[in-house]
DNA sequence: GCGACAG
DNA sequence: ATCTTGTCGC
């Protein structure tokens, strides 16, 4: 069965605010090295992250370099526990990709992370942050600027102009595909801002986003596809299957509203409590034909119960599910 | 006080 | 990031 990461959270995102947040930036940011990186890599990995309800979908991928195959994936999935703030990043992704990179077969020698390096106000944007904790090479590969002033670059492959803030360079906007939108590289920790754009050009293979942060985003994407599939296939059962007697197998272009209601305000696993279908004691039809039968797209042609009254035909799971949870 | 503002 | 159908271009 799947699991969510629990346990003793990453200790260097320990905040409970955005001032101690913040605080906890100023302090790391004295440990961030931009230097050039060591050796050439042998491994490069990329990391993003997705979310679902309250939690967070992370992943990390590994590649050979130069060659850029794939041959390690690694998914962890935790509760969300800080919301998105500019400049904050960090703490709401950060220690569910920091678990997905350690989680690896292989230590990368060298990481790509969505979002900024130290082109950040405090420089310490989730690469820089990620990176200094892994104690890895980390690059921060944004898709859009965070902070810092620029002058368009050049529109083939290649061309980069600086980006400055404060009076200081923090990144450069480079141009990854003819005539498409640039990408923010920046440094996040143990590499330079030139090594980082060598490469973050090195690493593409013809797309926007380098190979990393590309393939790790679109694995995000469809971990989350299959988990809100997984999701859906049990709510069909707790509520459908296991107390509508007009439940089909067949998929319907219709939507039954009692199951659109209770999907909108409770989880599989609060229905699965349900015990087995009962009619309640008191009369509850009028709120809930507002609260489900209202929008039910079964309603004209296969509901007995709404169609030819109480006495004719049997309310639909849904509908039992609702009552049984009002009555008490 | 008013805009800007990674994902 | 997420929601959300179709549509425009290579
Ligand atoms: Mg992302």
């Amino acid at each position: 069965m799947s699991q969510e990461a629990q346990g003793p959270e990453e200790k260097g995102f320990a905040v409970k605010n955005a001032g101690e947040a913040r605080a906890l930036q100023r302090v790391l940011a004295g440990r961030i090295k931009i230097v050039p990186l060591g050796k050439k890599p042998r491994f490069v990995a990329g990391a993003d992250a997705a979310f679902l309800d309250d939690q967070v979908l992370a992943v990390a991928c590994l590649f050979t370099y130069p060659e850029m195959e794939l041959i390690d994936i690694k998914t962890v999935v935790m509760k969300v526990t800080f919301p998105y703030i500019p400049g904050l990043l960090g703490f709401r992704e950060g220690p569910a990709v920091v678990r997905a990179v350690r989680g690896l077969m292989q230590k990368p020698d060298l990481l790509f992370i969505d979002g900024q390096g130290v082109a950040h106000p405090a420089k310490m944007g989730i690469a820089s942050h990620a990176g200094l904790l892994l104690d890895i090479p980390t690059i921060g590969c944004a898709k859009s600027r965070l902070v810092g002033d620029y002058a368009e670059p050049g529109r083939k492959r290649g061309q980069r102009s600086p980006l400055f803030h404060k009076g200081e360079l923090a990144g450069t906007v480079l141009r990854t595909k003819d005539g498409v939108r640039p990408v923010f590289i920046s440094p996040g920790h143990r590499i330079d801002f030139e090594g980082s754009v060598e490469m973050a050009l090195s690493c593409g293979r013809g797309f926007r986003i380098p190979e990393p942060t590309r393939v790790a985003d679109m694995e995000t994407k469809r971990l989350k596809k299959a988990m809100e599939e997984k999701k859906r296939q049990r709510y069909t059962e707790a509520v459908c299957k296991k107390h509508c007697s007009y439940y089909r197998p067949e998929k319907s272009a219709r939507k039954c509203g009692a199951y659109l209601f209770l999907s909108g305000v409770l989880t599989a696993g609060e229905i699965e409590g349900v015990g087995p279908a009962e009619r309640a004691a008191f009369d509850q039809d009028q709120v809930i034909r507002g609260l489900a039968c209202g929008r039910c797209q079964f309603l004209t042609t296969w509901c007995p119960y709404r169609t030819a009254g109480p006495s004719k035909g049997k309310p639909c799971g849904g509908y039992l599910v609702i009552e049984r949870l009002l009555s008490r």
